[in-house]
RNA sequence: GUCCCUGUAGCUCAGCAGGAUAGAGCGGCUGCCUUCUAAGCAGCGGGUCGCAGGUUCGAAUCCUGCCAGGGACGCCA
């Protein structure tokens, strides 16, 4: 709307001929930082100012002129060195708060998807081991991103990929078989060097054994490998699926690499890249040539001993994904580790006819494990791995995701036992709970002593704690829509942190129940409206908000 | 050597489709509980935004170079 204001403000300037005819940067509103410059801000004079040849400031004061007066607005003013400063009047502000009790947890959403679809694919560890702690970022990253993708009306569909196929999968049962066999007396077994060495392995030949005996001793050992592999990642597969429960991430899709192949979709992936010329044979490999396309190297995609590569399967994953499902948009969460990838991949994606914008990779810097000073190597191979199961059963759900949440996916993350253990209580999100808990507690007591507010005058809400507790409310749109376009989902936890702040402050200043009935009601409901906007904002982050703590 | 990410307060990090005095949490120091939860509030102290150039009316934000840290450059994923 204030943009509408503006432009027309400006093309009745330039129409009158106090501006010259010059052609128009786009016309942005900004959220100023400092309040005293009002609830939005534009710059427009000071970037007409040069083409124009006419000083910033006045070309603010002319456009304020042009423009008329709108209910909602309380003051247009131009400022130095050439901003025009929109501020709205307290009523309005006030009025919001009904449209906030309205809507309930619903307020925040917005509709930027119009239903489009929308696919996130996030974890995807194999399933040759337990989840490790540093999984927990990329869980907590794709499952609030999708959050947020589906209340902006996208509608979202969360995908884990197994890579329950391939080379990986083969040196996996090889390690467990080895394993089966040393648990039933063979010495002689031994796991290879470059195979899983973990404790798990051992557990999980132990369960393996108890369920199905002895009986893959009497079979050939390449077979029985695979065998029992297969019963090995199905195990883990569900101990997987236990463990991002826990920290209540939740999937609408489990793809198995497998099914790429059983359905025959594999094949017709390499086929469309061979008619497209773009494989190669050389050295017994084949070779997908994404230098032709500008890329820095080819890659191979099937080896000599016939067996595909990762980046063969993924190419026919993302080909199931875009021309088999038809998602309108793909989002997958990479850790940094498979940076390396994405331009083969996007490459290859290209080369199939999908248009590139509807691929987006999240790549997120790694996570480092420290016990005290000394740095924690993690390898699933090696066997050196820090379950995240155990650390939200030391930590808690809530403290690990917001912990998790509340840096950027691109800067390096330091994961401290110690300290996570040791700081836990003074995790940011239970500030962010408490004040939740504290408005649960005033309506508790409304409620006791039979106030009712239905009735409440809003307009009685004209004091500063107030208007700046309101202000703050009518943010979640705007921050939802931050993060849909960003793809930072970051961005809540500060959301976060600045709304409970806010209203700690606003309740030491101001007594909600009091003698004074009218304004006692209208401040129950903007405490109430204030529980719906902390409750929606952390269930958007995947964390609980209690009414007691 | 090439590519990606990062360098902002003592520590951990926001801010970076350029904008008006650079922010938060933790830690340090002061105050504040007769009344709805002190897991709280108010205040103080703390910064050449890695360094050097450049673009611009304006740069923490964009460009180039350098320095430092992390990651990737496998017929591993």
């Amino acid at each position: 709307m204030l943009i509408d204001l503006l432009t027309h403000a400006t093309a009745q300037a330039q129409q009158s001929g106090k501006l010259p005819p010059v052609t128009l940067p786009p016309v942005t509103i900004e959220r100023p930082q400092n309040p005293e410059h009002g609830d939005y801000a534009s710059s427009l004079p000071l970037k007409l100012a040069r083409s124009a040849g006419i000083n910033p400031l006045e070309i603010a004061r002319e456009l304020v002129s042009l423009i008329p007066p709108a209910a909602e607005i309380k003051s247009i003013v131009a400022a130095p060195p050439g901003f025009i400063n929109f501020t709205l009047t307290d009523d309005w502000l006030a009025q919001q708060l009904e449209s906030i009790l309205k809507a309930e947890e619903a307020f925040g959403n917005i509709d930027l998807g119009h239903g489009s679809r929308v696919q996130v694919e996030f974890v995807s560890s194999n399933p040759t081991g337990p989840l490790h702690v540093a999984y927990g970022r990329a869980a907590v990253l794709g499952s609030t991103l999708s959050n947020v993708l589906a209340a902006a009306g996208f509608d979202v569909q969360r995908e884990y990929y197994f890579n329950d196929a391939g080379n990986q999968m083969d040196i996996f049962g090889r390690s467990l078989y080895a394993r089966y066999r040393q648990c039933l007396g063979d010495a002689d077994a031994e796991v290879l060097s470059d195979g899983y060495h973990g404790h798990y392995m051992v557990d999980l030949a132990q369960a393996i054994i108890n369920e199905q005996g002895e009986r893959f001793l009497a079979i050939p050992e390449s077979e029985a490998a695979l065998q029992v592999g297969k019963l090995g990642a199905e195990r883990l597969m569900a101990q997987i699926k236990g463990e991002l429960d826990l920290l209540r991430i939740e999937f609408d899709g489990w793809f198995t690499e497998q099914s790429l192949y059983d359905n025959g979709q594999f094949d017709k992936v390499m086929e469309i890249l061979r008619k497209g010329g773009h494989l190669v044979e050389k050295e017994g490999a084949t070779w997908f040539t994404a230098t032709a396309l500008g890329e820095d190297k080819d890659e191979v995609v099937v080896r000599s001993n016939g067996v595909p590569t990762y980046l063969a399967t993924d190419i026919a994953y993302h080909y199931n994904k875009f021309l088999e499902r038809e998602f309108d948009r793909v989002i997958d969460i990479w850790g940094a580790d498979h940076q390396g990838h994405v331009a083969g991949l996007r490459a290859a994606v290209g080369v199939l006819g999908v248009d590139l914008e509807r691929l987006v990779l999240i790549v997120h810097q790694l996570v480092t494990v420290h016990r005290g000073d000394e740095v924690v190597r993690i390898s699933t191979r090696s066997g050196d791995i820090i379950m995240l199961s155990d650390v939200i059963d030391e930590v808690g759900v809530d403290a690990c995701r917001y912990f998790f949440l509340s840096r950027s996916a691109n800067s390096q993350m330091d994961f401290d036992l110690e300290l996570a253990k040791k700081e836990a209580p003074d995790n940011p999100v239970y500030y962010v709970q408490y004040a939740h808990a504290r408005i649960a507690s005033i309506l508790r007591v409304a409620k006791e002593r039979g106030i009712t507010y239905a009735d409440g005058d809003v307009s009685l809400l004209t004091s500063e704690p107030e208007l700046t507790l309101i202000r703050k409310l009518l943010l979640l749109p705007e921050m939802v829509e931050v993060v849909v376009q960003t793809l930072e989902p970051h961005h809540l936890t500060y959301y976060a942190q600045d709304l409970a702040t806010t209203f700690h402050s606003f309740y030491k200043l101001c007594r909600v129940i009091s003698d004074d009935q009218a304004l006692s009601k209208a401040r129950l409901k903007l405490v109430e409206a204030t529980k719906i906007v902390l409750a929606r904002t952390l269930h958007l982050m995947g964390m609980t908000a209690p009414d007691r703590m």
